[in-house]
RNA sequence: GCCCCCGUAGCUCAAUGGACAGAGCGCCUGACUUCGAAUCAGUAGGUUGCAGGUUCGAGUCCUGCCGGGGGCGCCA
C-alpha cells in the first residue's frame, strides 16, 4: 500500500476561514460537495501547474468507503482520469493532492492503490461538530436543493369505492415520507389525494351499493355484472336502511343511483382519511376528478388537443393521437357511448396541476400495474407543451399479502380483502410504516401478517426507538441527580472512537435526506436510522455520560447524547413514527 | 409475441461502477453490584439464477438464456 502524505500548498488563511464557516453556520451545503468541489479544483490546478497534462476532467465523484480505515470520504477520480491523462492513477492521485488546500476540517489525505484518494477528517473538527448540530436542532439536515420551488406529490388516490386495502399502505407510507423529504430539501410540497369520484367504477359501486341496500329491504336484486362484492356494502346498506328506510326505492332508479353513489364516495372518504390519519398519512387538499368537468379544465383540454390537431374520430369514439408525437399508440379519450374515459381526466388533471396551480415539479406515486401509462400520460403533457421532465412518477412494486405463508389476495371488487385499518391495528403505526419504507420501490414486499405481528417486538423499529427512549433516560437521569447541563461543555473532550463514530453519523443527516430525495427512494432513511440508533448503543456501551469523577466530560457527552437525541427524534419524525421518551 | 421490474446468507432485505458483498430475524457462545439487557460483543452461514461481454475494477452496465411478478383494454 503506497501512502503519500499530505503536503498542504500555502493557502490564504481567508480560504480556510471561508470553508469552515459554512458549515459551522450551520448553513444549507454538504460537506461532500465542498470535498468534491476541492478536489475538482485541485485537479485543476495541478493541469494549470504542469503536473497534470491537458485533457478533460471527469466529474469528480466522492463516497464513504465500507472501510472505515479507508477515511471518511473516497475519490476515485484518478483512476477515472487515467486514460484520459495517459498516467497511471496513483501519479494522478499524488498529483492531485499536492495542490489540495489545507482546510481546518480536513486531517488528512493519502492516495492508496490502485489510485484512490481517501479523505480523512480532523477529529477535533468533528467533535466541535455536535455544537453545530445542537444550534440547528431540528432543522439539521436540511438543504436548499429545492430552493423554495413548489413540488406535488400526489398519493394514495385509491378508487373511492370501499375501505382502503392493505396494498394502500405502501403507497400512503411511500407518498407521505417523500413529501417530508422534500420538504426538508428545501421544496414547497403540497400533499395531494386525486379521488376518481367520477367513470365507470364509481357507478359500479353506485348501483352495487343500491343492490345490497335493496336486498336489505328483502328485494330479490342481483349485483350488477363486475360490480363490488366486499361484505361492507351489505353493512352499509343496512345503515342506510336504518336511518332512512325505503326512501332509495321510491325515487328513480338514476336518481337512487346518484345519490347513493355520493353518500358512498362520502362515507369511504370518511374512513380512510380517519384510516390514514391512523397511519400517520395526511393531505393538503382531496381533489376531485369530477370537478375537473364541472369547472372547465376538461373543456380547455379538449380545445388545446382539437387545436393542435391531435384529436380524431374512429369507431364512434374521440381518440388522441399520441402516434404524432411519437407515442407508441393512440388512445381513446372519449368513448363510443360519449363517455369520458380515465385518461381524459388524467390529462385535464395535470393540466390541471401544471397550468392553472403553476407546480413547477409533480411527482405521482403509482404502484407498478400503471407502469404502462407512464408513456402515455408525459406524451399527453407534450401535447399540452408542458415538459414531461417536470413530472416524476414514482412506482413502487406491489405487496403481497401472505398470513402464515398463504396468499390474502386484495381485491376490493372480488370483496376478499384485508384493510389497512385491520393491519395498522394488529401490527401498530410505526412498525407498519418502518417494514414498508425498508424495501426500495421495486422490490415486491412479502408481508406476512403472523409474521409481522410475531416480529414486531424484535421490529428495527423498536430498535431505534429505544435508542431514543434511552437517551432520555439519561437526562431523566441527570435531572434527578442535579447535574446541571451546560450547553458551552468543552467539546475537545470528545476523543473516543465511539464518540467521534457517533459524530461522524450525526453528520451524514444531510447526505441522506440528499440521496433520498435525488433518487426519490425513501428506503435510505431506515437504514440510515439504524446505523444511527447502532451507532448510539455502542457509544452508550463505551462511555459513561455522567460520571461524578469526570464532571467536564460528562458535560460534553451530555452534548453529544443531546445531539443524537435530536438527530435520531428528527429522522424517527422523517418516517412519519413517535419518538417515545420511554418504552 | 413485445415492453418494464425482480432473482444476493436458512428467512426478510441492503449495497451513488470501487477496496474483503453487508444488516435484521433465526441458530450457537459470552456480558447486567455502574446512565434502561427492547442492549452489547462474538461464531457459523455466499460460485450475488446461468453463460458470455465491456472495464484498471461488475451484485451493479451490455447481450442471450432460466425462473417469478407486472404491463400491452372504448377498466383505473
Amino acid at each position: 500500500m503506497l501512502v503519500v502524505i499530505l503536503t498542504a500548498e500555502k493557502r490564504s488563511a481567508r480560504t480556510c476561514v471561508d470553508q469552515r464557516s459554512m458549515f459551522l453556520e450551520g448553513e444549507l451545503t454538504l460537506l461532500r460537495d465542498d470535498i468534491v468541489a476541492l478536489l475538482a479544483a485541485a485537479l485543476r490546478k495541478a493541469q494549470k501547474k504542469g503536473d497534470l497534462p491537458k485533457f478533460d476532467p471527469p466529474a469528480v465523484a466522492v463516497e464513504h468507503p465500507k472501510d472505515a480505515s479507508f477515511g471518511d470520504y473516497s475519490s476515485n477520480v484518478a483512476m477515472q482520469s487515467a486514460r484520459l491523462a495517459r498516467m497511471a492513477p496513483v501519479k494522478i492521485a499524488a498529483a492531485i493532492l499536492r495542490h489540495l488546500p489545507q482546510v481546518d476540517y480536513l486531517a488528512g489525505a493519502e492516495v492508496v492503490h490502485p489510485g484512490f484518494i481517501n479523505i480523512h477528517l480532523n477529529e477535533s473538527w468533528l467533535a466541535r461538530q455536535v455544537a453545530v448540530v445542537r444550534r440547528a436542532g431540528p432543522t439539521w439536515g436540511n438543504l436548499d436543493k429545492g430552493q423554495g420551488r413548489r413540488v406535488q406529490v400526489e398519493y394514495v388516490s385509491a378508487n373511492p369505492t370501499g375501505p382502503l386495502h392493505f396494498g394502500g399502505a405502501r403507497n400512503a407510507v411511500l407518498g407521505d415520507t417523500l413529501a417530508n423529504l422534500l420538504a426538508a430539501a428545501g421544496y414547497r410540497v403540497q400533499r395531494e389525494y386525486y379521488v376518481n369520484d367520477a367513470g365507470l367504477q364509481i357507478r359500479k359501486f353506485g348501483e352495487s351499493l343500491l343492490a345490497r341496500y335493496a336486498q336489505a329491504l328483502g328485494r330479490d336484486v342481483p349485483l350488477p355484472e363486475e360490480g363490488y362484492h366486499g361484505a361492507y356494502l351489505q353493512e352499509w346498506a343496512a345503515e342506510l336502511v336504518r336511518a332512512d328506510g325505503e326512501h332509495y326505492l321510491q325515487m328513480p332508479r338514476a336518481e337512487a343511483i346518484t345519490a347513493l353513489t355520493e353518500w358512498g364516495v362520502q362515507r369511504t372518504l370518511r374512513d380512510m382519511e380517519r384510516d390514514l390519519g391512523q397511519l400517520g398519512v395526511r393531505f393538503d387538499r382531496w381533489f376531485s376528478e369530477k370537478s375537473l368537468y364541472e369547472d372547465g379544465a376538461f373543456g380547455e383540454v379538449m380545445n388545446i388537443l382539437r387545436g393542435r390537431g391531435l384529436l380524431r374520430e374512429k369507431d364512434g369514439a374521440v381518440w388522441f393521437t399520441a402516434t404524432a408525437l411519437g407515442g407508441s399508440k393512440d388512445e381513446v379519450i372519449i368513448r363510443s357511448n360519449g363517455t369520458p374515459g380515465y385518461f381524459a381526466s388524467d390529462i385535464a388533471y395535470h393540466y390541471d396541476k401544471f397550468v392553472r396551480r403553476g407546480f413547477d415539479w409533480v411527482i405521482d406515486v403509482w404502484a407498478v400495474d400503471h407502469q404502462g401509462h407512464v408513456p402515455r400520460m408525459k406524451t399527453a403533457l407534450q401535447a399540452l407543451e408542458i415538459d414531461p421532465a417536470r413530472l416524476t412518477v414514482v412506482l413502487y412494486d406491489l405487496v403481497k399479502l401472505l398470513r402464515n405463508g398463504k396468499e390474502v389476495k386484495l381485491s376490493k371488487r372480488a370483496g376478499d380483502m384485508v384493510t389497512l385499518a385491520e393491519v395498522v391495528s394488529e401490527v401498530g403505526k410505526d412498525a407498519v410504516r418502518f417494514m414498508l419504507l425498508t424495501r426500495s420501490n421495486e422490490a415486491t414486499i412479502d408481508f406476512d401478517l403472523a409474521l409481522a405481528v410475531q416480529e414486531s417486538s424484535e421490529n428495527p423499529v423498536y430498535y431505534v426507538q429505544y435508542a431514543y427512549a434511552r437517551i432520555a433516560s439519561i437526562f431523566r437521569k441527570a435531572a434527578e441527580n442535579g447535574w446541571q447541563i451546560d450547553v458551552e461543555a468543552d467539546l475537545s473532550l470528545l476523543v473516543h472512537p465511539a464518540e467521534l463514530r457517533l459524530v461522524r453519523r450525526l453528520l451524514m443527516l444531510p447526505e441522506v435526506i440528499d440521496l433520498t430525495v435525488a433518487r426519490l427512494q425513501p428506503h435510505h432513511l431506515t437504514y440510515y436510522a439504524r446505523d444511527l440508533a447502532a451507532e448510539f448503543h455502542q457509544f452508550y456501551r463505551d462511555c459513561q455520560v455522567l460520571d461524578r469523577q469526570n464532571e467536564a466530560l460528562s458535560q460534553s457527552r451530555l452534548q453529544l447524547a443531546a445531539a443524537a437525541k435530536e438527530v435520531l427524534g428528527r429522522v424517527l419524525a422523517l418516517m412519519g413514527m413517535n419518538a417515545p421518551e420511554r418504552m
